[in-house]
DNA sequence: ATTACATTTCGTTAATGCACGAAATATAAA
DNA sequence: TTTATATTTCGTGCATTAACGAAATGTAAT
């Protein structure tokens, strides 16, 4: 059982945004809700949502309502096993990179509270 | 020794195309002239030969000159084993791809005099 | 040297993708 | 139910990318 081109392309394309990936060595570390990325990666909520929902998408993530947040987190039982290939590629092959160091750290002291609101 | 976001994503980028895609499933066959892997995509060469420049940059297939043709082939020993890797995934991920399927069809029968010129 | 052919480079156009803010939706708290 | 907060969807502007043809480059044959 093999992709077609298109699914391919597809799966190729989410992971060619270095705001994607970020979002995905992020999720790695830790589960996260929208704010809290958002907060990290400085860009509006919108443009994160959106990277979100392509990640989604392809299988790489899942969300999980909590209250008034949505939680992201990596897929633990993708039903596509080259999704868990990539992923686990991911986790060898992007680690010494500074930006990665930093959002680790940050993710690390994160207070949700404080950076999602009252 | 890990890459960087940034090169990362270049990777990634590389392999969002479906013709790239195609190309790089077609050199797994037979190494091909520009003007073979033009008759087969049916596109411009001057946009078969950019994508191949993307291709080449980021390590996965190389060139060499026979005469007036320009022969482009898998990279058998890419410095970064990541592009191996890359290489071999792409080889059980993608088999029963139609477009890929009448591509290798195609490649097995070409006739590199006919097509390109006399 | 001239001609012929293959390929690359350049300039342009059309499509895609990423960013934003505003408006719509959803849930929680008051 | 009203208000507050979190997220998504929508419309738009700007940047990037893929396509093309024309012009430039490079090599081979005459």
């Amino acid at each position: 059982m093999t992709m077609s081109i298109k699914e391919n392309t597809k799966l190729f394309k989410a992971l060619s945004d270095p705001n994607r990936l970020r979002i995905l060595k992020m999720l790695q570390t830790k589960s996260l809700c929208v704010c809290e990325i958002t907060d990290i990666l400085k860009l509006a909520t919108s443009t994160v949502s959106k990277h979100l929902s392509i990640l989604r998408d392809v299988g790489f993530i899942l969300e999980e309502k909590e209250g008034k947040w949505v939680n992201y987190m990596i897929n633990p039982r993708p039903s596509d096993n080259r999704i868990s290939s990539v992923l686990s590629t991911l986790d060898f092959w992007i680690s010494d990179d500074n930006v990665v160091i930093s959002d680790k750290r940050k993710i690390q002291k994160i207070d949700r509270i404080e950076v999602c609101g009252r």
